[in-house]
DNA sequence: TGATTATTGTAACATATGATACAACTATTT
DNA sequence: AAATAGTTGTATCATATGTTACAATAATCA
């Protein structure tokens, strides 16, 4: 094998440390595990469709560079964006076992991608061979499973106005702060909540109209946090 | 060990052959697992609640007996039904790993029902004694991620027709019929798919004067199969 | 049997949201 | 700088659904 290629290849494995797949491995033993199988790579660029709702799960996909989104679209074409997957997470992890190994959504790259492909009877072998990445799966797994549901009460639970008071208060905690800027637009907003986006816009205006936040564009304030709280359900 | 408790013993861990989560184990093998660990059973009646939103998950619970249902509530009380779970399947498979292991919803029991509890620390010791074992509770959480994903595509992208259109044809398909009574009150499908009680019952008129289906109560009978299949969205 | 409770079918009305359109503004590209 | 594309704010209108209420059955219970 080539230097170069083996740097490549080192480069790539390195930044599965911090995937939630390898808790627990560090570099060395990533490594060697994937010097005993085999896996494949491939590379898209932004807005390529990886996988098409509908498609066969039959293997293990890690990012491994770049961001994919993952979203299914109704009858008319509109879209509902689901997820968002980062480098050293899995594509799909609760697809490729049970009964109905199918992609429910498009996964399509936000940016330039890199994916490693693992066969579901590789990734079987290295799970037998390494207890600990079974535990890691169940993790991953469970995460998704408590992820989807958490979304199921977002989506059932609250109105737009519960949605956005959500979305804001989160950006609130982790900034720490009451004032902010969005990182997502509107339609963005519109396509996470499955909803039309004027209504996005109109729920700003009402929300500015209450004086419980103040925004230009993307910039927000929260001015009220208490009753911003009390749109939520 | 008095005789009386074996044998009930013995007709309770029977009936896990058909678990999804015993797959491929035989009555003895079964058995032989539960002989071997520490366990603990709970009866509850009808409409008891077993698990509450919020309460903490720290061990396995498979139904030995009658089946449950999962429901959420929002703040105004309303009831929305996820899930049913049946005699020998795991409540809450998702939560047991992963980073929030806290039920998303209230689990209540649909008749008298029996549960099984095994501890997290005893589960792990019998997934790593029975590599089979843990395939199979793959396959129990991937299905149920499955399910969510379903769930959410359902809610999402359809009306109240499209639902009940979906519903009716599942029945169809099952009873392999175009006549039938359907099991569940109009009470019981607003719940479940989260609207109002009165919309089921208009959305019932609708496709009846559009001369789609003709029903009277729970019976039901598909007219036209074609235009309620175009229903969904 | 009579009383009680749950279920169903409607109706009237309020409201949240979707659909569409357009103008103003901003960012990006050429 | 000009052109293009994307973003935001707003308005109008249609419509699906929620809310409440009530009457007619049907099912259950005492």
């Amino acid at each position: 094998m080539s230097f170069v290629w083996y740097f490549k290849f080192k480069n790539m494995i390195t930044k599965l440390v911090n995937s939630p797949f390898f808790v627990g491995f560090n570099k060395e033993q990533i490594l060697e595990i994937f010097e005993s199988i085999h896996y494949s790579t491939s590379q898209y660029k932004k807005n390529d469709i990886i996988c098409r709702a509908g498609d066969d799960v039959r293997s293990l996909m890690i990012i491994s560079k770049g961001n994919v989104r993952t979203e299914m679209l109704d009858a008319t074409g509109s879209i509902f964006r689901m997820d968002d997957i980062y480098v050293t997470q899995i594509i799909g992890p609760g697809f490729l076992y049970g009964d109905n190994n199918v992609f429910p959504v498009n996964v399509v790259s936000n940016c330039d991608v890199s994916i490693i492909s693992i066969q579901k009877k590789t990734f079987e072998y290295i799970l037998a061979k390494h207890p600990k990445l079974m535990i890691n799966y169940l993790n991953v797994i469970s995460n998704k499973t408590q992820f989807l549901s958490q979304k199921i009460k977002n989506v059932f639970l609250q109105s737009i106005e519960g949605k956005i008071a959500i979305y804001l208060l989160k950006i609130a905690k982790q900034t720490n702060s009451m004032e902010f800027e969005m990182e997502h637009s509107q339609t963005w907003l519109a396509e996470r909540f499955n909803v039309a986006r004027p209504s996005i816009a109109r729920v700003f205006s009402h929300l500015k109209s209450k004086g419980i936040i103040d925004s230009d564009k993307k910039i927000i304030k929260i001015l009220d946090k208490r009753e911003l709280m009390r749109c939520v359900n």
